[in-house]
DNA sequence: GTAGAGGTTGACGCCGCGTCAACCGCAAGA
DNA sequence: TCTTGCGGTTGACGCGGCGTCAACCTCTAC
């Protein structure tokens, strides 16, 4: 019982092409090749494509199927292992899932009533007292300064842009992330490049905030709860206040 | 403020080839390129740099990601348009997680005990009334030389490839897919090229099953208790049913 | 002069095929 | 006999988001 490529890609489900390129990888040889070079597949062919499918159907990646096809390998092993990852997947996807709604919501909100929940979610203008305490006088009133100078747009467009930060700290920081760990210092890293960003913080015209600034804010986020609340309270603030100082130290 | 590929790099977290591919898609070009056409960004650059970070941290494409810069699309929307597919993959991770649980438990079932719950799940044997009575005494008694050729062995060989097919068709049965789709329509196909691997089976001398006897099978599953089960219930073989149906009619 | 840092462009690789493009062999109809 | 058409063949690019060479350039410091 010799069958055409067509014959078994109709019988199969699949395209042809499918067919030459498990040929192509060393999945699913032809048993044979008639005239032309045309292929030919035996029912062993079909069975093992059969199984093929089967275990593609599971996700598993066609290296794999391979493996455990050849080598007599450990199929249930594989397939747990292959869990795993799916599992790991899976879990990404749901914080992901659950930070865009969150961003959505933040949106929305913020174009319906830009007043008071962001207003007081991050108000720029909140930490005047810190602010003049550890750094002057002058550079709250130049930060001030810049503040009004946004105009309501850009003051709304700021705030979204804090908050969308505060989200991605509180997604890594609930799914408990090292603070030494590369993600982290990313995250720092943005952190930072932000803060430099802004006009009349220490070392903006670097480019880059300073060590001390950097190192200051970070411990005020951890303890001052209108802060902490941005990071996913104290806890949360603690794991950003640990990458920020890191990520201060090694880099600034 | 203008800066070199790498201090935005480390500034952003982010690798500097990675800002070469985005000036190559176009999606952030420096702001110009100093001796030696190295590329320099200013301040607006990098902000709008940590936008995109921002927005691909929640896995929006880089495309759309353009596109909502850019055109001052509507971000609120392309995030929930994303988060729709979001969704969507969720739904199609936890069905293939679900389905890989079962195989596995499926498989490690029969190597512990390949007797009662796999015999009784799917024994060929058990339908010796109705193969008979339709396709008459030889067709049986061809079929069941077959089966005992196979040996213990082969007979849970055989089993655990019919539970998989099952446990396709009981996936997609349980998502409500349309049994002429192409998915579903691709399963029959498979499930013909089962059958026809079956020695014994009116029609297997072609290396296909005959319409009639897919047909009279598919009505079987549907009206048996115990192949129902294998699908799902009634509800999930009548989707596997018309499957079938539609597809002998189309290619058999 | 030469080494080194920090770039540049160009290209391949990943994964699982879809989708051309260009060609070949065989059978049926004009 | 020529043409048309079917059913194949090999070869190559494309997708997404970069990582990772390779080969080359420019400037500075010793």
């Amino acid at each position: 019982m010799n069958r055409s490529i067509q014959d078994v890609a109709r019988l199969a489900g699949i395209s042809s092409r499918t067919l030459r390129h498990y040929d192509q990888i060393g999945l699913l040889a032809p048993s044979g090749t008639g005239p032309g070079g045309l292929r030919q597949y035996d029912d062993a062919r079909v069975r093992r494509l059969q199984r093929i499918l089967l275990l593609r159907d599971l996700g598993l990646p066609l290296t794999d199927i391979g493996r455990v096809l050849d080598e007599q390998a450990d199929e249930a092993g594989a397939l747990r292992l292959h869990l795993d990852q799916l599992r790991a997947e899976q879990d990404r996807l749901a914080r992901q899932v659950a930070s865009v709604e969150r961003t959505v919501t933040a949106i929305e909100k913020g174009e319906r009533l830009m007043a008071e929940d962001m207003l007081d979610g991050f108000d720029h203008t909140q930490h005047e007292e810190e602010v003049t305490e550890r750094w002057g006088a002058d550079a709250y009133a130049r930060s001030d300064a810049w503040w009004r100078g946004l105009g309501p747009e850009g003051q709304k467009e700021w705030q979204a842009r804090t908050k969308e930060l505060g989200e991605a700290w509180g997604e890594a920081a609930r799914r408990g992330v090292d603070p030494t760990s590369e993600e982290a210092q990313a995250l720092a890293a943005r952190h930072a490049a932000w803060l430099g960003g802004i006009p009349g913080t220490p070392g903006s015209e670097q480019g880059r905030p300073t060590k001390e600034y950097v190192v200051g804010l970070a411990e005020m986020y951890v303890a001052d709860p209108r802060f902490a609340k941005n990071y996913g309270g104290t806890e949360g603030a603690t794991v950003v206040r640990d990458a920020l100082v890191a990520y201060a130290e090694r880099e600034l």
